[in-house]
RNA sequence: GGCCCCUUCGUCUAGCGGUCAGGACGUAGCCCUCUCACGGCUAAAACACGGGUUCGAUUCCCGUAGGGGUCACCA
């Protein structure tokens, strides 16, 4: 059973290969859904296969198109898009239904008429005298109708005898007796199937080739195979990727923080590149590569490599991903990014062209926000604390020289302001230092800021002017003081 | 609890019988410097434990401990 080849063993082998990511819509597009859609669209690009979506939406109570929306919404965002378009789940049950009929035909499966009710009253008992409760339906060996009109649901007819064994691309192999595999639903006494059985069906019409998903279906994986086989179809490939931990170590949950892909873009301000990066890297590795691209990610990808062990996510690890994507993007992308994060009107001109030296300040488009604040604001920017202790009588008076000094110079040119400004502190026996921060201040009202001459530029002469005026101390203002 | 899976620096990972156990994030220090960043350099930091197998185990096997997953007419 096992191959050689390297897309793995079954009878996928000879089959073009075909992933799917099949989410349930929950209202947003998980973050560990997220990567697994990553992995099925990497593998699928990486042996020139297709990458397909379907949305697991039977259960209609939690399904809702808004959900729909946000998970296609994500994954378009870090272009995970699927290579056709999605396949929806419920609008399958017909299929289903021909399905498990024919399961029911062949003998594979069987009518059975056991309630919720009673089974709720075995699971009890058998949990009240501490022994394993397994399903065990007298209408099992029972070829008898039951009572006409009384619902039923159509369960398999597992197999008792024996193991089950899975060449896990991921786990490696796993063997569980088919003991531990009861006799599960197919058909819900509503005619509706149960997700054991669509998935089997969806993934065989679909032709998928190599089942990708998370770590906590590997059981379910056992249950599926009993129902491949029992159609004669063709058996996927199966990898099983271990589940992605909260810093704690714990399953992720809201308690974590973000969950969703779009809190990772709205709230924290990541850019996708980053945040694809970030999620290839958690659980897969490539020697001592770090930073990769999508393209050398194709090119990289196996399932061999990734890991069997949960990881944890690491938002700092995210955050300087996404400050090295931040360094290397287009400048006006991020101009328009930050714009919309603003809200208002913004000279987008001048912030595209502020970007080479805002960028560089910032690990997320929240921070960029932050620091282009004192650019976008219009007038003299008000002073945060450090700022307003900075501007001491003696900086203030310095503002003065400065300004009278600056007001001189029409160029206004980095070099130029450059020049006079180291002029001028030899003259006064100063660093540059004690010069460019009381400017810095007097400029955007923080004590950090880019580079000094690069933010004079950028405000303009008269804007600049305007700004120094504004906390400088004339030497008029200084003499009445004293008197 | 039954069954299944996992275990290398704090975190993500490289390693696939013999390595000074490598890289990255984070942390600390230094350099660069008009501030903050960026960048560069340096440092501290790991093979969970106990048995085997072997000339030799981080690496293979078995236990123990810890962590995780799963046990629906949910997906």
């Amino acid at each position: 059973m096992a191959s050689a080849d390297a897309t793995g063993g079954g009878a996928a082998e000879s089959r073009p290969v075909v992933t799917r990511f099949a989410p349930s819509p929950t209202g947003y597009l998980h973050i560990g859904g997220a990567r697994t859609a990553l992995f099925n669209w990497l593998f699928a690009r990486h042996h020139g296969g297709k990458y397909l979506l379907r949305i697991e939406d039977t259960d209609r109570a939690r399904s809702t198109d808004a959900a729909i929306a946000a998970i296609h919404d994500g994954l378009e965002w870090l272009g995970l898009g699927g290579d056709e378009p999605a396949v929806y789940q419920f609008a399958r049950t017909a299929r289903h239904a021909e399905i498990a009929q024919m399961l029911l035909d062949s003998g594979h499966a069987y009518r059975c008429y056991l309630t919720p009710e009673e089974l709720a009253e075995r699971r009890a008992l058998a949990q009240a005298e501490r022994r394993p409760f397994r399903i065990d339906s007298e209408w099992r060996d029972c070829h008898a109708q039951g009572p006409a009109g009384t619902p039923f649901v159509i369960r398999i007819r597992a197999p008792r005898e024996g193991e089950t064994v899975i060449d896990d691309l991921v786990q490696g192999r796993v063997a569980v007796s088919n003991a531990e595999i009861d006799d599960f639903v197919l058909l819900r006494s509503d005619g509706t199937p149960t997700y054991m059985l669509a998935v089997v069906v969806d993934d065989h019409d679909m032709a998928v080739t190599h089942v990708i998903r998370g770590d906590d279906h590997l059981n379910n994986a056992f249950r599926q195979l009993v129902i491949l086989r029992a159609l004669g179809w063709p058996e996927p490939a199966y990898a099983h990727v271990p589940l992605i931990h909260g810093a704690d170590g714990a399953k992720l949950s809201k308690r974590h923080g973000a969950l969703g892909v779009d809190a990772y873009r709205d709230d924290l301000g990541i850019l996708p590149e980053a945040l694809f990066n970030y999620l290839l890297r958690l659980g897969w590795g490539h020697g001592d590569d770090e930073i990769i691209s999508r393209e050398q990610a194709i090119q990289w990808f196996d399932i061999a490599h990734v890991g069997k062990s949960p990881s944890r996510f690491d938002l700092a690890k995210l955050q300087n991903l996404n400050g090295h994507y931040m360094r290397e993007a287009d400048d006006g992308r991020l101009a328009h990014l930050v714009a919309q994060r603003i809200g208002y009107d913004v000279d987008l001109m001048l912030l595209e062209r502020a970007m080479p030296v805002l960028k560089v300040r910032a690990k997320d488009l929240n921070e960029l926000a932050t620091g282009a604040r004192f650019l976008i604001a219009p007038g003299p920017p008000p002073l945060d604390a450090k700022a307003e202790a900075l501007l001491s009588d003696e900086a203030r008076a310095l503002l003065g020289t400065i300004h009278e000094r600056l007001e001189a110079r029409v160029d206004w040119t980095s070099e130029d302001l450059e020049a006079t400004l180291k002029e001028l502190a030899e003259e006064l026996g100063l660093g540059l230092g004690k010069l460019a921060q009381p400017l810095r201040a007097a400029l955007t009202g923080q004590t950090t800021s880019p580079g000094i001459f690069d933010v004079l530029v950028l405000l303009g002469r008269g804007e600049s002017l305007a700004r120094i005026a504004a906390q400088a101390r004339t030497a008029a203002d200084l003499d009445s003081m004293k008197e």
